[in-house]
DNA sequence: TGCGTCAAGTCCCATTTGGGACTACTTCGA
DNA sequence: TCGAAGTAGTCCCAAATGGGACTTGACGCA
């Protein structure tokens, strides 16, 4: 068992004879934040994912990217495989089906004609923001079990491992992969 | 923005405007925990697993089940479906391989005979071990960004939070979801 | 100006994936 | 004791996915 995941079962008051597998496995564990994450990723964001293809017909990476617009405009799809890490040409095909469906715009570049601007539709827009509740409630949900302040630390802990990855990535030779 | 990004990005001393923008979606965002997982998820674990596969021919599926039976044994399918909140077809199909490559043995239950107990070979155990240093190596660099305290602190509350997950799937109808 | 290298984006194809139907077995209740 | 409902596990099939080749355009350099 990993130092971390010691110190959290110390935390935690010791190893629980109770929990389930399922618990046991989440804290006993050599690599413990990768399976964490892995398992809440499972849990959490999959479903999530699920339920918007079921009932908005719209794809993870259609989501991302429009999700990706909604903060910062225009991008090109070389941006929004960078901020998701998803592979360009998945980013790809849910470029184009976003346009095929009026969601996003797309135009040229003024200075590198390879590039597309994509920008979101009026309707693209009202979509994200209809859907946005709904993420939000999730998350609310995901955190539920910690305090104010935890969510806080958690939050600034997320961010500062995300961000070193993304300097790393950023800057040196790019190798995107799935989901 | 949420009010968690807000404090994390006051944290880290207010927006950045030198960022990329892979930096500034992971820090302005209002499902700021749900998006740097799967940010997390995607620049750390899949090309793992592409590793993976590629070198050890060794799919997902496979190499979780193997992993939950390092760390108990027996089981059966079910068991690693809740671990790890995979599909129990998917869960299936790796069995299936697994057995095939005499990786791991199935046995029958004692008790109910729907079930099959699972158990490492001599070969999946040393395969298993064999692949762990490199998973180790993995963590380490995820966490790399961090100080010793962040990293106890980040696993306890990925542990409370993930826990707090299972307890309520484990017990309520389960919904296993993908990946 | 012409050439080699590289980046943006698209397309094709093989593969993995998960939903859902199905079988075999157990358990619960009348 | 019988039938209904539920669970473990498997199979089939359609769909999403990502690797890799390719096209088009930019850029450095001779």
């Amino acid at each position: 068992m990993s130092e971390t995941a010691k110190q959290a079962e110390a935390a935690a008051g010791g190893p629980d004879p109770a929990a389930s597998l399922t618990e046991r496995m989440l804290a006993e564990n050599a690599i413990g934040e990768t399976w964490r994450i892995c398992y809440l990723a499972n849990t959490f964001v999959f479903p999530l994912y699920a339920r918007l293809e079921k009932e908005q017909d719209l794809l993870r990476p259609e989501f991302v990217t429009m999700y990706c617009l909604a903060h910062h405009e225009p991008l090109i799809a070389q941006d929004i495989v960078q901020m998701t890490a998803l592979p360009k040409n998945t980013i790809s095909r849910g470029v184009k089906r976003l346009l095929s469906r009026g969601l996003i715009s797309r135009g040229g570049h003024p200075e590198d004609r390879r590039k597309a601007q994509l920008r979101l539709t009026q309707e693209g827009r009202a979509l994200v923001e209809a859907l946005m509740p709904d993420f939000v409630t999730q998350r609310e949900d995901l955190v539920g079990a910690l305090t104010p302040a935890e969510r806080a630390q958690l939050g600034r802990l997320l961010l500062k491992m995300a961000q070193a990855v993304a300097r790393r990535n950023d800057s040196a030779g790019e190798r995107p992969a799935r989901s």
